[in-house]
DNA sequence: TAGGATGATTGGTATGACGAATAAGGCGGA
DNA sequence: TCCGCCTTATTCGTCATACCAATCATCCTA
Protein backbone atom coordinates (compact mmCIF):
# COMPACT_ATOMS: atom_id res chain seq x y z
CA UNK A 1 0.00 0.00 0.00
CA UNK A 2 2.80 2.12 0.52
CA UNK A 3 3.74 5.08 -2.39
CA UNK A 4 7.13 5.20 -4.32
CA UNK A 5 9.66 7.18 -1.74
CA UNK A 6 8.35 7.51 1.55
CA UNK A 7 10.77 9.41 3.44
CA UNK A 8 9.28 10.04 6.76
CA UNK A 9 6.38 8.10 8.18
CA UNK A 10 2.92 7.42 7.18
CA UNK A 11 1.45 9.72 9.41
CA UNK A 12 3.29 12.96 8.16
CA UNK A 13 2.11 12.32 4.58
CA UNK A 14 -1.30 11.77 5.75
CA UNK A 15 -0.69 15.18 7.94
CA UNK A 16 0.82 16.62 5.44
CA UNK A 17 -2.31 15.74 2.72
CA UNK A 18 -5.34 16.78 5.07
CA UNK A 19 -3.14 20.00 5.73
CA UNK A 20 -3.37 20.93 2.04
CA UNK A 21 -6.71 20.19 1.65
CA UNK A 22 -7.50 22.32 4.64
CA UNK A 23 -5.20 25.51 2.87
CA UNK A 24 -6.43 24.84 -0.58
CA UNK A 25 -10.43 24.95 0.58
CA UNK A 26 -11.54 21.53 0.14
CA UNK A 27 -11.98 21.92 3.79
CA UNK A 28 -13.03 25.16 4.64
CA UNK A 29 -12.98 26.84 8.03
CA UNK A 30 -15.75 25.45 10.09
CA UNK A 31 -16.30 22.34 8.43
CA UNK A 32 -16.01 18.68 9.55
CA UNK A 33 -13.59 16.25 8.06
CA UNK A 34 -14.58 12.60 6.86
CA UNK A 35 -14.80 10.64 9.39
CA UNK A 36 -12.00 8.81 10.33
CA UNK A 37 -13.31 5.59 9.20
CA UNK A 38 -13.61 7.21 5.91
CA UNK A 39 -10.09 8.90 5.73
CA UNK A 40 -8.78 5.24 5.94
CA UNK A 41 -10.30 4.53 2.92
CA UNK A 42 -9.26 7.82 0.92
CA UNK A 43 -5.97 7.58 1.89
CA UNK A 44 -5.54 4.08 2.07
CA UNK A 45 -4.46 3.87 5.38
CA UNK A 46 -5.25 2.32 8.78
CA UNK A 47 -7.08 4.23 11.26
CA UNK A 48 -4.49 4.34 13.92
CA UNK A 49 -2.63 5.63 11.37
CA UNK A 50 -4.85 8.39 10.29
CA UNK A 51 -5.45 9.23 14.17
CA UNK A 52 -1.77 9.99 14.49
CA UNK A 53 -2.01 12.37 11.56
CA UNK A 54 -5.50 14.11 13.10
CA UNK A 55 -3.39 14.60 16.43
CA UNK A 56 -0.49 16.18 14.46
CA UNK A 57 -2.51 18.83 13.02
CA UNK A 58 -4.47 19.23 16.35
CA UNK A 59 -1.39 19.80 17.78
CA UNK A 60 -0.67 22.46 15.49
CA UNK A 61 -4.06 24.23 15.97
CA UNK A 62 -5.66 23.82 12.86
CA UNK A 63 -8.06 21.35 13.63
CA UNK A 64 -10.23 20.49 16.87
CA UNK A 65 -11.55 16.94 17.91
CA UNK A 66 -15.19 17.00 19.06
CA UNK A 67 -15.95 13.26 20.80
CA UNK A 68 -18.87 11.71 18.75
CA UNK A 69 -19.17 14.20 16.65
CA UNK A 70 -15.95 15.22 14.08
CA UNK A 71 -12.98 16.81 13.58
CA UNK A 72 -13.81 20.25 12.24
CA UNK A 73 -11.26 23.05 10.91
CA UNK A 74 -10.69 25.59 12.99
CA UNK A 75 -8.14 27.96 11.01
CA UNK A 76 -6.87 28.09 7.53
CA UNK A 77 -3.01 28.19 6.99
CA UNK A 78 -2.35 30.60 3.83
CA UNK A 79 0.17 28.68 2.00
CA UNK A 80 3.59 29.90 2.73
CA UNK A 81 2.75 30.74 6.17
CA UNK A 82 4.93 30.87 9.18
CA UNK A 83 4.52 27.14 11.45
CA UNK A 84 4.61 26.99 14.44
CA UNK A 85 3.40 30.46 15.32
CA UNK A 86 1.06 29.75 17.99
CA UNK A 87 -2.12 31.41 18.38
CA UNK A 88 -3.37 32.72 21.20
CA UNK A 89 -6.20 34.78 22.80
CA UNK A 90 -6.43 38.48 22.05
CA UNK A 91 -7.29 39.66 25.52
CA UNK A 92 -4.68 37.22 27.19
CA UNK A 93 -2.49 39.12 24.77
CA UNK A 94 -3.50 42.56 26.06
CA UNK A 95 -3.72 41.44 29.72
CA UNK A 96 0.08 40.41 29.81
CA UNK A 97 1.20 43.12 27.99
CA UNK A 98 -0.40 45.37 30.68
CA UNK A 99 1.84 43.16 32.86
CA UNK A 100 4.99 43.33 31.36
CA UNK A 101 4.77 46.79 29.01
CA UNK A 102 4.33 48.81 32.22
CA UNK A 103 7.71 47.05 34.08
CA UNK A 104 9.65 47.43 31.19
CA UNK A 105 8.21 51.25 31.25
CA UNK A 106 9.50 51.75 34.84
CA UNK A 107 12.71 50.62 33.92
CA UNK A 108 13.48 52.64 30.88
CA UNK A 109 12.66 55.47 32.68
CA UNK A 110 15.81 55.05 34.79
CA UNK A 111 17.82 54.15 31.57
CA UNK A 112 16.39 55.89 28.54
CA UNK A 113 18.19 58.71 26.81
CA UNK A 114 17.48 62.27 25.66
CA UNK A 115 17.88 61.19 22.39
CA UNK A 116 15.29 58.20 22.65
CA UNK A 117 12.92 60.50 24.71
CA UNK A 118 12.71 62.90 21.36
CA UNK A 119 11.99 60.25 18.74
CA UNK A 120 8.98 59.02 21.38
CA UNK A 121 7.92 62.27 20.47
CA UNK A 122 8.36 62.03 17.13
CA UNK A 123 6.26 58.44 16.77
CA UNK A 124 3.49 60.32 18.93
CA UNK A 125 3.24 62.75 16.49
CA UNK A 126 2.82 60.47 13.79
CA UNK A 127 -0.15 58.71 15.19
CA UNK A 128 -1.83 61.19 13.92
CA UNK A 129 -1.44 59.76 10.54
CA UNK A 130 -5.04 59.85 8.56
CA UNK A 131 -3.25 56.41 7.14
CA UNK A 132 -4.83 53.56 9.48
CA UNK A 133 -1.82 51.51 8.54
CA UNK A 134 1.04 54.17 9.09
CA UNK A 135 -0.57 55.21 13.00
CA UNK A 136 -0.68 51.44 13.92
CA UNK A 137 2.83 50.81 12.66
CA UNK A 138 4.16 54.29 14.54
CA UNK A 139 2.15 52.65 17.81
CA UNK A 140 3.58 49.92 17.54
CA UNK A 141 7.44 51.37 17.26
CA UNK A 142 6.36 53.65 20.12
CA UNK A 143 6.15 50.28 22.34
CA UNK A 144 9.02 48.91 21.14
CA UNK A 145 11.36 51.69 21.23
CA UNK A 146 10.63 51.98 25.41
CA UNK A 147 11.34 47.96 25.70
CA UNK A 148 14.50 48.77 23.93
CA UNK A 149 15.04 51.32 26.18
CA UNK A 150 15.34 49.60 29.11
CA UNK A 151 18.79 48.17 27.33
CA UNK A 152 17.51 45.14 28.33
CA UNK A 153 17.83 42.51 25.03
CA UNK A 154 15.40 40.02 26.71
CA UNK A 155 12.39 42.44 27.68
CA UNK A 156 13.00 43.76 24.46
CA UNK A 157 12.73 40.69 22.68
CA UNK A 158 9.24 39.68 24.91
CA UNK A 159 7.49 42.73 24.22
CA UNK A 160 8.29 42.59 20.50
CA UNK A 161 7.16 38.60 20.74
CA UNK A 162 3.84 39.97 21.69
CA UNK A 163 3.72 42.24 18.94
CA UNK A 164 3.95 40.02 17.02
CA UNK A 165 2.05 37.46 18.24
CA UNK A 166 -0.80 40.32 17.86
CA UNK A 167 -0.21 40.52 14.15
CA UNK A 168 -0.68 36.55 13.96
CA UNK A 169 -3.60 36.77 15.72
CA UNK A 170 -6.80 36.83 13.25
CA UNK A 171 -9.09 36.98 16.40
CA UNK A 172 -7.09 40.52 17.46
CA UNK A 173 -7.87 41.71 13.66
CA UNK A 174 -11.77 40.85 14.53
CA UNK A 175 -11.52 42.62 17.33
CA UNK A 176 -9.52 45.70 16.34
CA UNK A 177 -11.91 46.46 13.69
CA UNK A 178 -14.71 46.38 15.75
CA UNK A 179 -13.17 48.68 18.05
CA UNK A 180 -12.17 50.74 14.87
CA UNK A 181 -16.03 50.86 13.96
CA UNK A 182 -16.91 51.70 17.70
CA UNK A 183 -15.20 55.05 17.07
CA UNK A 184 -12.11 54.02 19.44
CA UNK A 185 -9.69 56.76 18.27
CA UNK A 186 -5.73 56.24 18.50
CA UNK A 187 -4.89 57.20 21.73
CA UNK A 188 -2.09 60.10 20.74
CA UNK A 189 -2.30 61.82 23.89
CA UNK A 190 -1.79 59.00 26.64
CA UNK A 191 1.51 58.27 24.59
CA UNK A 192 2.13 61.98 24.76
CA UNK A 193 1.84 61.34 28.79
CA UNK A 194 3.92 58.21 28.52
CA UNK A 195 6.72 60.43 27.10
CA UNK A 196 6.22 62.51 30.16
CA UNK A 197 6.25 60.51 32.58
CA UNK A 198 9.66 58.57 31.10
CA UNK A 199 11.04 62.32 31.00
CA UNK A 200 10.56 62.93 34.80
CA UNK A 201 12.87 59.79 35.12
CA UNK A 202 11.11 58.54 37.93
CA UNK A 203 10.12 54.67 37.58
CA UNK A 204 6.83 54.40 39.43
CA UNK A 205 5.62 57.56 37.42
CA UNK A 206 6.11 55.90 33.98
CA UNK A 207 4.75 52.36 35.45
CA UNK A 208 1.68 53.79 36.11
CA UNK A 209 1.32 56.08 32.96
CA UNK A 210 2.08 52.93 31.03
CA UNK A 211 -0.20 50.40 32.88
CA UNK A 212 -3.31 53.25 32.30
CA UNK A 213 -2.74 53.48 28.84
CA UNK A 214 -2.88 49.46 28.18
CA UNK A 215 -5.72 49.30 31.09
CA UNK A 216 -7.45 51.81 28.76
CA UNK A 217 -7.19 50.08 25.79
CA UNK A 218 -7.84 46.78 27.24
CA UNK A 219 -11.15 48.05 28.43
CA UNK A 220 -12.29 49.53 25.22
CA UNK A 221 -11.86 46.82 23.71
CA UNK A 222 -13.79 44.78 26.29
CA UNK A 223 -16.74 47.13 25.47
CA UNK A 224 -16.58 46.94 22.15
CA UNK A 225 -17.14 43.50 21.65
CA UNK A 226 -19.12 40.39 23.31
CA UNK A 227 -16.07 37.91 24.64
CA UNK A 228 -17.98 34.85 24.46
CA UNK A 229 -18.34 33.95 21.04
CA UNK A 230 -14.34 34.78 20.33
CA UNK A 231 -12.51 33.19 23.28
CA UNK A 232 -14.24 29.96 22.46
CA UNK A 233 -12.58 28.80 20.29
CA UNK A 234 -9.25 30.12 21.02
CA UNK A 235 -9.25 28.32 24.18
CA UNK A 236 -9.62 25.19 22.62
CA UNK A 237 -6.97 25.17 20.23
CA UNK A 238 -4.01 26.00 22.74
CA UNK A 239 -5.47 23.49 25.28
CA UNK A 240 -4.09 20.27 24.31
CA UNK A 241 -0.65 21.43 23.94
CA UNK A 242 -0.95 23.43 26.79
CA UNK A 243 -1.95 20.75 28.89
CA UNK A 244 0.80 19.10 28.92
CA UNK A 245 3.44 21.71 27.60
CA UNK A 246 3.03 23.22 30.89
CA UNK A 247 4.39 20.95 32.77
CA UNK A 248 6.94 20.36 31.12
CA UNK B 1 -5.95 1.74 34.41
CA UNK B 2 -5.66 4.40 36.44
CA UNK B 3 -7.65 7.32 36.42
CA UNK B 4 -11.19 8.15 35.06
CA UNK B 5 -11.81 12.03 35.79
CA UNK B 6 -9.05 12.98 33.67
CA UNK B 7 -9.79 15.76 31.63
CA UNK B 8 -8.56 15.71 27.99
CA UNK B 9 -7.50 12.56 25.86
CA UNK B 10 -5.32 9.58 27.00
CA UNK B 11 -2.43 10.35 24.88
CA UNK B 12 -1.83 13.72 26.55
CA UNK B 13 -2.03 12.37 29.70
CA UNK B 14 0.89 10.01 28.83
CA UNK B 15 2.80 12.60 27.24
CA UNK B 16 2.56 14.73 30.16
CA UNK B 17 3.85 12.08 32.49
CA UNK B 18 7.22 11.19 29.76
CA UNK B 19 7.95 14.75 29.70
CA UNK B 20 8.05 15.43 33.24
CA UNK B 21 9.99 12.55 33.42
CA UNK B 22 12.44 13.80 30.78
CA UNK B 23 12.09 16.79 32.62
CA UNK B 24 13.27 15.65 35.79
CA UNK B 25 16.29 14.01 34.99
CA UNK B 26 14.60 10.18 35.08
CA UNK B 27 15.35 9.90 31.43
CA UNK B 28 18.11 12.08 30.16
CA UNK B 29 19.09 13.30 27.33
CA UNK B 30 20.82 11.04 24.85
CA UNK B 31 18.89 7.79 26.48
CA UNK B 32 16.61 5.63 25.41
CA UNK B 33 12.96 5.26 26.15
CA UNK B 34 11.72 1.81 27.35
CA UNK B 35 10.28 0.30 24.64
CA UNK B 36 6.63 1.47 23.55
CA UNK B 37 5.63 -2.42 25.14
CA UNK B 38 6.86 -1.63 27.97
CA UNK B 39 5.45 2.07 28.66
CA UNK B 40 2.21 0.04 27.66
CA UNK B 41 2.71 -1.50 30.89
CA UNK B 42 4.05 1.34 33.15
CA UNK B 43 1.33 4.03 32.43
CA UNK B 44 -1.28 1.39 32.03
CA UNK B 45 -2.74 1.85 28.39
CA UNK B 46 -2.33 0.51 25.15
CA UNK B 47 0.15 0.82 22.73
CA UNK B 48 -1.81 3.49 19.80
CA UNK B 49 -2.05 5.52 22.71
CA UNK B 50 1.51 4.94 23.73
CA UNK B 51 2.35 6.03 20.04
CA UNK B 52 0.14 8.92 20.05
CA UNK B 53 2.11 10.59 22.86
CA UNK B 54 5.23 9.66 21.82
CA UNK B 55 4.01 11.51 18.60
CA UNK B 56 3.19 14.25 20.75
CA UNK B 57 6.89 14.77 22.05
CA UNK B 58 8.01 14.06 18.79
CA UNK B 59 6.50 17.29 16.73
CA UNK B 60 7.71 19.10 19.94
CA UNK B 61 10.99 18.32 19.39
CA UNK B 62 11.71 16.54 22.96
CA UNK B 63 12.42 12.82 21.44
CA UNK B 64 13.38 10.87 18.40
CA UNK B 65 12.15 8.24 17.19
CA UNK B 66 14.83 5.63 15.24
CA UNK B 67 12.88 2.67 13.53
CA UNK B 68 13.83 -0.42 14.92
CA UNK B 69 15.92 0.47 17.79
CA UNK B 70 14.08 2.86 20.50
CA UNK B 71 12.93 6.37 21.16
CA UNK B 72 15.87 8.32 21.79
CA UNK B 73 15.81 11.74 24.21
CA UNK B 74 16.97 14.99 22.39
CA UNK B 75 17.78 18.45 23.56
CA UNK B 76 14.37 20.25 25.07
CA UNK B 77 13.33 22.30 21.86
CA UNK B 78 12.18 26.15 22.92
CA UNK B 79 8.72 26.23 22.29
CA UNK B 80 8.50 28.27 18.86
CA UNK B 81 11.88 30.68 19.89
CA UNK B 82 12.79 33.28 17.38
CA UNK B 83 15.88 31.94 15.93
CA UNK B 84 18.96 34.29 16.38
CA UNK B 85 19.91 35.60 20.20
CA UNK B 86 19.61 31.78 21.20
CA UNK B 87 22.15 33.08 24.57
CA UNK B 88 21.71 36.12 26.39
CA UNK B 89 22.71 37.58 29.15
CA UNK B 90 22.25 36.05 32.78
CA UNK B 91 21.73 39.10 33.74
CA UNK B 92 19.07 40.49 31.41
CA UNK B 93 17.67 37.41 31.95
CA UNK B 94 16.88 38.02 35.52
CA UNK B 95 16.23 41.36 35.58
CA UNK B 96 13.89 40.52 32.89
CA UNK B 97 12.60 37.62 35.12
CA UNK B 98 12.63 40.35 38.20
CA UNK B 99 10.19 42.56 36.25
CA UNK B 100 7.89 40.42 34.59
CA UNK B 101 7.52 37.41 37.42
CA UNK B 102 6.64 40.10 39.64
CA UNK B 103 3.65 41.15 37.59
CA UNK B 104 2.53 37.31 37.03
CA UNK B 105 2.57 36.65 40.83
CA UNK B 106 0.41 39.61 41.59
CA UNK B 107 -1.88 38.56 38.98
CA UNK B 108 -1.61 34.93 40.43
CA UNK B 109 -2.22 36.42 43.88
CA UNK B 110 -6.11 37.18 42.77
CA UNK B 111 -6.73 34.18 40.68
CA UNK B 112 -4.94 31.39 42.59
CA UNK B 113 -6.49 28.01 43.66
CA UNK B 114 -6.36 26.44 47.49
CA UNK B 115 -5.16 23.27 45.24
CA UNK B 116 -2.18 25.04 43.34
CA UNK B 117 -1.27 26.95 46.40
CA UNK B 118 -0.80 23.37 48.04
CA UNK B 119 1.15 21.81 44.85
CA UNK B 120 3.22 25.53 46.15
CA UNK B 121 3.90 24.12 49.27
CA UNK B 122 4.92 20.84 48.59
CA UNK B 123 7.17 22.10 45.60
CA UNK B 124 9.25 24.30 48.35
CA UNK B 125 9.49 21.37 50.94
CA UNK B 126 11.19 19.61 47.72
CA UNK B 127 13.68 21.99 47.26
CA UNK B 128 15.32 20.67 50.69
CA UNK B 129 16.53 17.66 48.60
CA UNK B 130 19.78 16.58 48.70
CA UNK B 131 19.84 16.02 44.75
CA UNK B 132 20.62 19.49 43.09
CA UNK B 133 19.83 18.70 39.64
CA UNK B 134 15.51 17.79 41.94
CA UNK B 135 16.18 20.87 43.65
CA UNK B 136 16.61 22.86 40.79
CA UNK B 137 14.00 21.54 39.06
CA UNK B 138 11.52 22.04 42.23
CA UNK B 139 12.29 25.33 41.80
CA UNK B 140 11.68 25.82 38.12
CA UNK B 141 8.59 24.44 38.49
CA UNK B 142 7.87 26.41 41.89
CA UNK B 143 8.23 29.26 39.43
CA UNK B 144 6.36 28.10 36.44
CA UNK B 145 3.30 26.61 38.41
CA UNK B 146 3.01 30.45 39.91
CA UNK B 147 3.01 31.69 36.09
CA UNK B 148 0.54 29.03 34.98
CA UNK B 149 -1.81 30.49 38.36
CA UNK B 150 -2.56 33.67 36.41
CA UNK B 151 -4.54 31.65 34.06
CA UNK B 152 -2.92 33.63 31.11
CA UNK B 153 -1.25 31.42 28.71
CA UNK B 154 0.70 33.99 27.11
CA UNK B 155 1.74 35.37 30.60
CA UNK B 156 2.74 31.24 31.56
CA UNK B 157 4.79 30.78 28.20
CA UNK B 158 6.57 33.96 28.54
CA UNK B 159 7.73 33.05 32.12
CA UNK B 160 8.42 29.66 30.94
CA UNK B 161 10.81 31.05 27.71
CA UNK B 162 12.82 32.53 30.21
CA UNK B 163 13.43 29.52 32.09
CA UNK B 164 14.09 27.95 28.86
CA UNK B 165 16.68 30.68 28.12
CA UNK B 166 18.29 29.80 31.07
CA UNK B 167 18.80 26.72 30.39
CA UNK B 168 20.23 27.40 26.93
CA UNK B 169 22.79 29.80 28.69
CA UNK B 170 26.21 28.26 28.84
CA UNK B 171 26.96 31.67 31.11
CA UNK B 172 24.43 31.40 33.25
CA UNK B 173 25.14 27.25 34.15
CA UNK B 174 28.68 28.97 35.23
CA UNK B 175 26.96 31.54 36.97
CA UNK B 176 24.85 29.39 38.81
CA UNK B 177 27.97 26.78 39.63
CA UNK B 178 30.21 29.71 40.97
CA UNK B 179 26.98 30.97 43.22
CA UNK B 180 26.90 27.43 44.39
CA UNK B 181 30.34 27.42 45.20
CA UNK B 182 30.07 30.78 46.82
CA UNK B 183 27.74 29.20 49.23
CA UNK B 184 24.77 30.59 48.57
CA UNK B 185 22.04 27.93 49.55
CA UNK B 186 18.44 27.26 48.16
CA UNK B 187 15.75 29.57 48.78
CA UNK B 188 13.37 27.83 50.47
CA UNK B 189 12.39 30.20 53.21
CA UNK B 190 11.62 32.75 50.52
CA UNK B 191 9.43 30.48 48.61
CA UNK B 192 7.61 29.49 51.67
CA UNK B 193 7.08 33.83 51.95
CA UNK B 194 6.16 34.01 48.57
CA UNK B 195 3.31 31.17 49.27
CA UNK B 196 2.28 33.11 52.49
CA UNK B 197 2.37 35.69 50.24
CA UNK B 198 -0.26 34.49 47.42
CA UNK B 199 -2.29 32.97 50.31
CA UNK B 200 -3.07 36.41 51.27
CA UNK B 201 -5.10 36.86 47.81
CA UNK B 202 -3.31 40.44 47.40
CA UNK B 203 -1.16 41.12 44.39
CA UNK B 204 0.81 43.69 45.96
CA UNK B 205 1.98 41.51 48.27
CA UNK B 206 2.45 38.77 46.21
CA UNK B 207 4.52 41.26 43.83
CA UNK B 208 6.69 42.44 46.71
CA UNK B 209 7.35 39.21 47.67
CA UNK B 210 8.52 37.39 44.68
CA UNK B 211 10.32 40.81 43.54
CA UNK B 212 12.79 40.53 47.00
CA UNK B 213 13.19 37.07 46.04
CA UNK B 214 14.21 37.61 42.44
CA UNK B 215 16.18 40.70 43.81
CA UNK B 216 18.41 38.99 46.65
CA UNK B 217 18.95 36.20 43.50
CA UNK B 218 20.14 38.78 41.59
CA UNK B 219 22.09 40.00 44.16
CA UNK B 220 23.77 37.21 44.97
CA UNK B 221 24.41 35.99 41.73
CA UNK B 222 26.25 39.63 41.16
CA UNK B 223 28.20 39.22 44.27
CA UNK B 224 29.51 35.97 43.38
CA UNK B 225 31.14 36.49 40.34
CA UNK B 226 32.37 39.33 37.98
CA UNK B 227 31.00 38.89 34.43
CA UNK B 228 33.17 37.15 31.79
CA UNK B 229 32.74 35.75 28.77
CA UNK B 230 32.46 32.48 27.87
CA UNK B 231 32.25 30.62 24.56
CA UNK B 232 29.02 29.76 24.02
CA UNK B 233 27.64 26.03 23.15
CA UNK B 234 26.33 24.99 20.35
CA UNK B 235 22.44 24.51 20.65
CA UNK B 236 21.44 22.21 18.03
CA UNK B 237 17.72 21.91 16.36
CA UNK B 238 16.18 19.16 16.39
CA UNK B 239 15.37 17.37 13.51
CA UNK B 240 12.08 16.53 14.31
CA UNK B 241 11.03 19.51 14.35
CA UNK B 242 12.35 20.33 10.69
CA UNK B 243 9.82 17.77 8.98
CA UNK B 244 7.10 19.08 11.61
CA UNK B 245 7.65 22.59 9.96
CA UNK B 246 7.27 20.84 6.35
CA UNK B 247 4.02 19.05 7.81
CA UNK B 248 2.72 22.65 7.74
C1' DT C 1 -46.85 20.22 18.32
C1' DA C 2 -43.51 19.40 21.91
C1' DG C 3 -40.63 16.35 24.15
C1' DG C 4 -38.44 12.20 25.16
C1' DA C 5 -36.79 7.57 23.85
C1' DT C 6 -34.06 5.13 20.44
C1' DG C 7 -30.77 3.80 17.19
C1' DA C 8 -27.03 5.20 13.96
C1' DT C 9 -22.72 7.67 13.64
C1' DT C 10 -18.41 9.16 15.46
C1' DG C 11 -14.38 9.49 18.18
C1' DG C 12 -11.57 6.85 22.19
C1' DT C 13 -9.16 2.97 23.38
C1' DA C 14 -7.73 -1.90 23.56
C1' DT C 15 -5.88 -6.25 21.54
C1' DG C 16 -3.35 -8.98 18.55
C1' DA C 17 -0.75 -9.74 14.53
C1' DC C 18 2.74 -9.27 10.95
C1' DG C 19 6.48 -6.78 8.42
C1' DA C 20 10.81 -4.06 8.37
C1' DA C 21 14.73 -1.99 10.34
C1' DT C 22 18.12 -2.34 13.82
C1' DA C 23 21.35 -4.21 17.05
C1' DA C 24 23.41 -7.99 19.53
C1' DG C 25 25.44 -12.38 19.72
C1' DG C 26 27.19 -16.69 17.89
C1' DC C 27 29.64 -19.20 14.48
C1' DG C 28 33.15 -20.14 11.28
C1' DG C 29 37.27 -19.00 8.80
C1' DA C 30 41.82 -16.93 8.64
C1' DT D 1 43.17 -15.02 18.82
C1' DC D 2 40.79 -12.01 15.90
C1' DC D 3 37.76 -10.55 12.33
C1' DG D 4 33.65 -10.75 9.55
C1' DC D 5 29.29 -12.80 8.22
C1' DC D 6 24.97 -14.50 9.50
C1' DT D 7 21.38 -15.70 12.55
C1' DT D 8 18.18 -14.03 15.86
C1' DA D 9 15.89 -11.32 19.24
C1' DT D 10 14.23 -6.75 19.88
C1' DT D 11 12.01 -2.55 18.41
C1' DC D 12 9.34 0.52 15.75
C1' DG D 13 5.65 0.78 11.73
C1' DT D 14 1.37 -0.41 10.32
C1' DC D 15 -2.79 -2.90 9.93
C1' DA D 16 -7.36 -5.10 11.08
C1' DT D 17 -10.88 -5.71 14.34
C1' DA D 18 -13.60 -5.00 18.27
C1' DC D 19 -16.03 -2.64 21.95
C1' DC D 20 -17.25 1.51 24.67
C1' DA D 21 -18.93 6.26 25.24
C1' DA D 22 -20.45 10.51 23.56
C1' DT D 23 -23.14 12.74 20.21
C1' DC D 24 -26.72 13.49 16.96
C1' DA D 25 -30.69 12.68 14.09
C1' DT D 26 -34.95 10.45 13.92
C1' DC D 27 -39.22 8.78 15.06
C1' DC D 28 -42.67 7.82 18.19
C1' DT D 29 -45.62 9.15 21.78
C1' DA D 30 -48.37 12.12 24.71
Amino acid sequence: MTNKADQGRLYERVARELAARIADGTYPVGRRLPSERELTQIHGVSRPTVREAIIALELDGLVEVRTGSGVYVLLRVPPGGKAGATDVGPFELLEARHAFESEACALAASRITEETLGELDQLAAEMNSADVAMAEDADRRFHLLIAVATQNSVMASTVEELWDARARSPQYKLLSAKAHAAGVAPRIDEHREIVAALRTRKPEVARRAMRQHLGRVLASLLAATEVQEIERARAKVAAARQRYASVV
